[in-house]
DNA sequence: TATCATATTAGATATAATCTAAATTATTGA
DNA sequence: TCAATAATTTAGATTATATCTAATATGATA
């Protein structure tokens, strides 16, 4: 991962870098995956120098305020958040709540009329149903 | 709304149609809304018998187990729950959280290799953008 | 370097949701 | 009917998630 074009996403997006942000946006990068805050701070205190977890949360708003990461809810769980890359669409496993990418393919809009005057921005599909680790496990109640 | 097609769906759920939790599923069906736990809590309160709040939470847990209601996660704000009833996809209001219904039409489905092992229960589509109150007033930053 | 805006911090607070254990209500079956 | 059992409700405590506060530190810039 190259530090200096994290380095390079945050200033053009007007926001410092400093080690605490730097460390939550490589973090995110780095695993391309969807992670809650609690992982994050945890994480990013697996390193120096420590964050306090007030300053993950403020990081992670403002990087979602960048529009560099995305801010995923998922029922009945902690929010998750990903790096922004290439576009994509979700799958939120029942069970266990894990999300993971589906490559992205376009989607048809719907009727005008369905939109009013509504100001559209963007347009994601959401998939549901069990991950490749729950399935084989659908009988069981516990999540592992 | 029939109070005995209420009563029904309860107990053809295996459910018990207890005051509390009917007044839940019928403030749901009445208003075709997207209200939050605090909401339905405070409007079913307003009628006897009093519920009480972990009621409030357990019944709509046990209805959106049993498949009459639908949890909605909404991105820095409280889940809200709907009544399932027609099939429709869902818009988001950026600014003030509002969940609306979009007419439902069919999703064209990911390639068979996007989804691998999975289970895939369901597909939503997710729209994003500003609602109608909220779209005349984009400068502002407050919501009313 | 002095100034000033931005960022960080620990800990308190707020909000959302669940848990606990006792009491209540409904259902079953003798 | 009535005892036994199961499901439900309750107030209040607790947990989980997220934000706020006010003091301090850091970085940018003139």
């Amino acid at each position: 991962m190259d530090a200096e074009a994290i380095r390079r996403s945050l200033e053009g997006s007007g926001l410092r870098c400093t080690p605490q942000r730097y460390a939550v946006m490589a973090f995110l990068m780095e695993q391309n995956r969807h992670s809650t805050a609690a992982e994050i701070f945890e994480a990013v205190n697996r390193v120096d120098p420590r964050s306090s977890r007030a300053t993950t949360y403020n990081n992670l708003r403002d990087l979602v305020k960048a529009g560099l990461v995305r801010d995923v809810a998922v029922e009945g769980r902690a929010a998750r958040f990903e790096a922004k890359g290439m576009r994509h669409h979700h799958f939120i496993c029942d069970r266990c709540g894990k999300v993971e990418d589906i490559e992205w393919y376009d989607v048809p809009r719907p009727a005008s009329g369905s939109i009013g005057k509504r100001v559209l921005r963007e347009c994601e599909l959401i998939f549901r149903g069990l991950c490749t680790k729950c399935a084989p496990a659908r009988a069981s109640r516990k999540v592992s």
